[in-house]
DNA sequence: AAAATAGTGAAGTAATCACTTCAGTATTGT
DNA sequence: ACAATACTGAAGTGATTACTTCACTATTTT
């Protein structure tokens, strides 16, 4: 369910605000609220709130209501979804050039 | 360079869009030209080189034209930096996890 | 030399984005 | 009961995005 392509696109749409990216870098420190995220950054609570929903729906944070104050934490499961694609894609590379090298180092010997 | 923040922040605007995800994927599998990066697209070949510049700008793509094929292969190194972004956070997150279990188990202790 | 291939660049457009303000609803402290 | 706190939601706006088409330039191929 982490790896199917919709939930990815909304995890690197949500990554690739870097207002977005600061609530999550927060949020690596320890849980917040909603004004506790808002507060280094320049705009409304409103604005935050919005963000905050894209999070939420990228599955990247999950937050959690007592009383008037909204909890937020980050979810790591979701967070090594898209570190995971990544990975994948720069290893392949990699095998790739390594198994070209190996090539490279075979066809030198028959000369 | 890679970690500055402008760089970082062009780099997962860039693999935001499911477009550009499919080229770094197929990039992943060893150099191609615009139009072979093109072919499984299902849009024009003018969108396609839109999208190339701006994984190029990121610095996820590099470019090199020969005659009049322009060849891309994908840059591991900046790929490696959005990884980095990410595992850093979750790990930082996972640290904190367990400093609280060590604390929870010590607190336990003195029951 | 002519035709085919590979890509480029500019202009336009519809949709989405990142905000804003303002008005409202719970919940909690005095 | 009243005021302060912590959000929430809707509507609006200007900027950016992801395309399109069309006209164009280089480079190969025949």
């Amino acid at each position: 369910m982490l790896h199917d392509p919709a939930q990815l696109d909304l995890m690197f749409q949500a990554l690739a605000d870097p207002a977005r990216r600061q609530m999550v870098d927060r949020l690596s420190r320890g849980p917040a609220s909603v004004s506790q995220l808002a507060e280094p950054l320049a705009m409304s609570l409103s604005a935050v709130v919005q963000h905050l929903n894209v999070l939420e729906a990228s599955g990247l944070v999950s937050t959690e209501k007592l009383g008037r104050v909204r909890t937020c934490r980050i979810e790591p499961k979701a967070l090594r979804a898209a570190e995971h694609w990544i990975n994948e894609r720069r290893l392949a590379w990699e095998r790739r050039l390594d198994r070209l090298g190996e090539y490279l180092a075979e066809t030198r010997d028959e000369n």
